[in-house]
DNA sequence: TTTCAACCTG
DNA sequence: CAGGTTGAAA
C-alpha cells in the first residue's frame, strides 16, 4: 500500500503554496528570500504526514526545492514571492506589454530612472494594499479612483492596465489558493478514507462481529463504520476537549454521513473553504490558537500543519485503540484473573541458628514494628500464593535462552519461571497475567506487521522470563496489545511509559512488549525498572552518568534522568527501610551474639530474602556478594546506632548514609548493553 | 538560588 | 513507584 505521504508527494508541483512565507510589509521576514524566484512551493501535507515534526521536514524540503525548477512563474506564483520580485525590481515595467511576472523577470532589468511621480503613487497603494489586505474591493476602488484624479491621461491609461494586470494576477492568485484548498480538501477526504479502510482491515483480521457484520451486508457494515468512526471522533472530543475540538466536532458531524459531497466540504466546519476565502480573522482556527486568516502568515502555516499532522495522528491512534478496545471487550475467553490468594508459608529464617524467631517476625509483629514499617515490609507476604497444582514448575524443561529471538511458539516453557533455583528461596507460582495488558504506545506499522504476520513483537527484554512472549501468559488472548495514550504528547510519555501500564511494575507488569531495542527509547519500560534495580546491587548512588552509561537504548531528557533518579531513590528508601527494621529487630531481642558476627548476612536469611525479593524478583541474576557485604555494613551500622541511642537524634542515620554512599562499586560491562543482564550461570 | 537526597504520602 | 515537601549543601 502506498503510504499517504507517498502519494502526495507525487504532484509536488501541483501543489499550491500557502504563502507561508509572505509577510506584511515592514515585517522582518521570517523566512529565507529565494532569489532565483523560484518560489518555495511547498506541499502542505506531504510533509504533515511523515514521522517527523513539520518543522523539520519545512527545512528539508526547502534543500530539495532547490532541485526543482519550480512551475510557470505567472500563475504559481506565491504572493509572497511576488512582492519579493516587486522589492527586488523595485518598481515595474508597466505599459511596456509586459503583463505578467514570468515575462518579467527572465532579464529583467530595473528601471532606475523611471521618473514619472505616478509610479511612487502605484508602488504607495499596493503597499496600502498590502497592508489593508482585509479591506473591500469597492474601497480599494474608491482610493484609486482619487489617486487618479491627480495623474496625468497618460499616466492614467497605464495605471489602468497595471489595474487590469493586477486583477488578473489576483484571480490567479484566488484560483491557486482555491486549487490549493481542493487539493487539501481531497487530501483530507483520502486520509479519513484511510483510517476507515484501515478499521475495516482491523475488524476483518480479528473481530468476531465481523462474520455477523457481513451477514448484515455490505451497506450495513459500512454503516456500522461510520457510527463507529463517528464515535471515535466523539470520544475524542470528549477525551480531549481542548485539543482541537472544533475540527474533530466537524469530523464527527461528516462521520455520521451528513451532507456529505465529495468536494470535501465537510472537512471545514463552516464551509469557509469553499467560498472564496478572504479568511476574516477572529475565530480561532482548530482550536490550536491558530487564528483564521493567520494561516497565510509563516507562523499560521505553521500552526496550521501542526495542527493538521496532530489531528491526523490522533484520529489514527484513535481509531487503532477504539477498534482494538473493542475487540478487547468482546474477546470471550480474557485471561484468567488469579483470584485466590492465599497466604502461603510465613517462616522465615533470618539467622539459622535463630528458628524461634521467623514466626514471631511473621504472626505477631509489634506494633511499634508496624508503624515503623508500613506496608513495605509486610506486602511481599500477603502476595504470595501458593502454586496452583496444574502449573507446577517442572524443573526439567528447559528454560529459554534469553540470548536468543523468542520461539514462534513458547507456550509451558516460558510460563516456568526461572527463579527459585535457590533452594532457599520459597517456591511462588508465577505471576498471573497483567490484565488489563499493559497499555502501550503504538504505531500503526507495529500494528500491521503483527496482525498480517502474526509474528510476536519485538522486545528490547528478551532475557528473562518476566519478558517472554505475551502468548506464553496469555494464549487466548490475541496477539494485539491494548492501544491507549496515544494522545499524550512525547515528553509526556516517558513517565508512565510502561511502568504504570505495567500495573505496579515490578509486580507483574513485567511481562510487557517493547519497542524496538534498535532504537533508543522515550520512556524507561519495565525493563529497564529491572535493571535498575539489579544495577542497585552495585551503586546505591548512581551519577546520571553512570545511568547514561548503563542504559544505552533510553533517550535521555530531564524527565527520565530524574524518572530514573527517583526510582534509585525508592531503592535506597526500601533497602534503609529494611535495614533498619532489622537492626531493630536484633537489638530488641537483645541479641548477645551481635558481638561476633551474629547480624551476618547470609543468603539463607529472611533479609537476603526480602532484598532479593525487591531487587531480583525473578531471582534470575545472582546477586553479588559485594551487596551482601554492604548490606550487612548498614545493617550494622544500624544496630549499633540503636544500641548506642544515637537514633534519638532526628539525624542519626546520615551519617549511615555517608558511609553507605561510599561503598558503590563498578557496575559490570554486561549493563552496558540494551536490555537485561543475564547471569550465565543462572542459565545452565 | 539551585540541586539533591531524604522523607512523607497516596 | 511517584509526587510533593523539606532541609542541607553547593
Amino acid at each position: 500500500m502506498d503510504s499517504p505521504s507517498d502519494l502526495f508527494r507525487q504532484q509536488p508541483s501541483q501543489m499550491c503554496p500557502f504563502g507561508l512565507y509572505a509577510s506584511p510589509r515592514g515585517s522582518t521576514p521570517t523566512a529565507p528570500l529565494y532569489p532565483g524566484g523560484s518560489p518555495p512551493n511547498y506541499p502542505l501535507i506531504s510533509p504533515l504526514l511523515h514521522s517527523n515534526s513539520a518543522s523539520q521536514r519545512w527545512g528539508g524540503y526547502q534543500h530539495r526545492q532547490s532541485f526543482f525548477p519550480g512551475p510557470p512563474l505567472n500563475n504559481k506564483m506565491d504572493e509572497g514571492v511576488d512582492e519579493e520580485v516587486e522589492d527586488m525590481f523595485g518598481a515595474r515595467e508597466l505599459g511596456r506589454g509586459v503583463n505578467t511576472m514570468s515575462q518579467l523577470i527572465p532579464g529583467c532589468t530595473r528601471k532606475v530612472s523611471d521618473p514619472e511621480p505616478w509610479n511612487q503613487d502605484v508602488r504607495r497603494e499596493k503597499r496600502l494594499r498590502m497592508d489593508n489586505g482585509i479591506r473591500g474591493e469597492g474601497e480599494m476602488d474608491r482610493e484609486r479612483e482619487g489617486a487618479r484624479r491627480d495623474l496625468p491621461r497618460s499616466a492614467r491609461e497605464e495605471k489602468r492596465m497595471e489595474e487590469e494586470e493586477e486583477e488578473r494576477k489576483r484571480k490567479g492568485r484566488r484560483e491557486g489558493r482555491q486549487r490549493q484548498r481542493q487539493e487539501l480538501k481531497l487530501q483530507l477526504e483520502e486520509t479519513r478514507g484511510r483510517l476507515l479502510e484501515l478499521q475495516r482491515k482491523v475488524w476483518r483480521v480479528y473481530g468476531e462481529q465481523q462474520t455477523e457484520e457481513e451477514q448484515k451486508g455490505g451497506e450495513e457494515r459500512g454503516r456500522i463504520n461510520m457510527e463507529e468512526v463517528a464515535e471515535i471522533f466523539s470520544d475524542e472530543e470528549r477525551d480531549d476537549p481542548v485539543v482541537c475540538s472544533g475540527e474533530s466536532r466537524h469530523l464527527r458531524a461528516s462521520s455520521r454521513g451528513e451532507d456529505r459531497d465529495r468536494n470535501g466540504s465537510e472537512i471545514f466546519p463552516d464551509g469557509t473553504l469553499d467560498e472564496d476565502p478572504e479568511l476574516d480573522g477572529g475565530e480561532v482556527w482548530f482550536g490550536c490558537s491558530l487564528v483564521r486568516g493567520e494561516w497565510e502568515s509563516p507562523a499560521g502555516g505553521q500552526k496550521f500543519a501542526q495542527a493538521l499532522k496532530k489531528e491526523l495522528a490522533n484520529a489514527v491512534a484513535r481509531v487503532i485503540d477504539r477498534v482494538v478496545r473493542l475487540y478487547a471487550e468482546t474477546d470471550p475467553s480474557p485471561p484468567k484473573v488469579l483470584l485466590h490468594e492465599t497466604p502461603s508459608r510465613r517462616t522465615f529464617v533470618s539467622n539459622p541458628d535463630d528458628k524461634q524467631r521467623p514466626s514471631r517476625a511473621a504472626s505477631h509483629v509489634e506494633q511499634e514494628e508496624m508503624e515503623a514499617l508500613p506496608l513495605v515490609a509486610k506486602r511481599p507476604q500477603e502476595k504470595r500464593t501458593p502454586l496452583p497444582q496444574g502449573v507446577q514448575r517442572n524443573p526439567l524443561l528447559p528454560q529459554p535462552n534469553p540470548t536468543l529471538p523468542p520461539l514462534p511458539q513458547a507456550p509451558v516453557p516460558a510460563l516456568l519461571p526461572t527463579r527459585n533455583k535457590d533452594p532457599f528461596l520459597p517456591s511462588y507460582p508465577p505471576k498471573p497475567p497483567p490484565f488489563p495488558l499493559p497499555l502501550l504506545h503504538y504505531t500503526m506499522q507495529h500494528l500491521f506487521a503483527r496482525s498480517l504476520s502474526n509474528l510476536p513483537l519485538h522486545k528490547d527484554c528478551l532475557s528473562s522470563e518476566p519478558f517472554l512472549d505475551f502468548r506464553s501468559h496469555a494464549p487466548s488472548f490475541p496477539p494485539l496489545p491494548l492501544l491507549s495514550q496515544l494522545d499524550p504528547p512525547l515528553s509526556d510519555r516517558g513517565r508512565d511509559g510502561g511502568i504504570r501500564g505495567g500495573g505496579g511494575g515490578a509486580d507483574g507488569g513485567d511481562s510487557t512488549l517493547y519497542l524496538g531495542a534498535g532504537s533508543s527509547q522515550e520512556g524507561l519500560s519495565p525493563c529497564h525498572l529491572k535493571k535498575a534495580k539489579l544495577m542497585f546491587f552495585y551503586t546505591r548512588y548512581p551519577s546520571s552518568n553512570t545511568l547514561k552509561t548503563y542504559f544505552p537504548d533510553v533517550k535521555f531528557n530531564r524527565c527520565v534522568t530524574s524518572q530514573l533518579i527517583k526510582w534509585f531513590s525508592n531503592f535506597r528508601e526500601f533497602f534503609y527501610i529494611q535495614m533498619e527494621r532489622f537492626a531493630r529487630q536484633a537489638a530488641r531481642e537483645g541479641l548477645p551474639a551481635a558481638r561476633d558476627g551474629a547480624l551476618r548476612l547470609g543468603r539463607d536469611s529472611e533479609l537476603y530474602r526480602i532484598l532479593n525479593m525487591h531487587y531480583n524478583k525473578s531471582n534470575d541474576y545472582q546477586v553479588p556478594d559485594r551487596f551482601l557485604e554492604v548490606s550487612e555494613l548498614a545493617l550494622r551500622e544500624f544496630f549499633s546506632a540503636i544500641q548506642s541511642g544515637r537514633d534519638a537524634d532526628p539525624c542519626w542515620k546520615k551519617s549511615i548514609y555517608k558511609i553507605i554512599c561510599k561503598l558503590d562499586s563498578p557496575v559490570p560491562d554486561s549493563f552496558r548493553l540494551p536490555g537485561c543482564p543475564l547471569d550465565a550461570h543462572r542459565m545452565a
